[in-house]
DNA sequence: ACCCAGGGTCATA
DNA sequence: TATGACCATGGG
């Protein structure tokens, strides 16, 4: 709770995550964020919206070519193509929003794991950001941050990470998707070294952590 | 010309 | 269970 603070002084309330059309649209970037910088992530799905293609029914029925056309900025296109239509036909055959709503977070978490190109990382964010369950992103700047503060060896199981912060946090969705967003405001930011480079945010540790300045 | 980005799958040992 | 190859565009 400490290191929350600190990062919330520092950067301020991120208000994550980034969606205008509601909890689908969340989902959707998700997947398409996988190892991508957000930035190209809103190009494609501006250009869906624009389509009008930026709704289940559709991109479940498109060709991949084509929905791969759509995705060409967020890199790994044809790979995302079917990471999507899968997610799509499994959002559509559970019943949509209301029918997976009604699911507790453990079995919804379990469904979300079953589909093809959704991962461990990709489901907590849609448990979290789409429908708002207490369940807490570890990416690999939370890793990374957590090795730089000497809080943890970075690279424990997923879900051994998942549990310590669950366990050491209340059960706040609201506090969770800001601590996340500010892990990765914190990854982005230059390092500004004051007095040390302690917890240098870069992948590599800046020239004055290297040099202890 | 590198390195990195809000990962995951699949084959191999 | 634990690596490694692979996916591929855009910005620094």
């Amino acid at each position: 709770m400490a290191l929350y603070r600190r990062l919330l002084a520092a950067y301020g309330p991120q208000g994550w995550w980034p969606a205008r059309d509601g909890p689908f649209e969340v989902m959707v970037g998700a997947v398409l964020t996988q190892n991508t910088a957000w930035a190209n992530v809103e190009r494609a799905i501006e250009a869906l919206r624009a389509a009008g293609a930026l709704e289940p029914r559709t991109l479940a029925r498109m060709p991949p070519a084509r929905l791969a056309r759509f995705l060409r900025p967020v890199g790994y296109f044809n790979v995302k193509a079917r990471r999507l239509r899968a997610f799509c036909r499994f959002y559509l055959e559970a019943g949509g929003l209301e029918a997976l709503r009604r699911l507790d977070t453990a079995a919804l978490r379990a469904r979300l794991l079953g589909v093809h190109g959704v991962g461990p990382e990709t489901a907590d964010d849609i448990l979290l950001y789409a429908f708002g369950r207490p369940v807490f992103v570890i990416d690999a700047y939370t890793r990374r941050l957590l090795a730089r503060q000497g809080l943890a060896r970075g690279d424990e199981p997923y879900e051994a990470l998942r549990a310590a912060f669950e366990r050491a946090l209340p059960p706040d969705a609201g506090l969770y998707g800001e601590y996340h967003a500010l892990i990765v405001a914190h990854a982005k930011a230059r390092c500004r070294v004051r007095p040390a480079c302690e917890g240098c945010p870069a992948r590599r540790p800046c020239a004055r952590a290297r040099s202890g300045a």
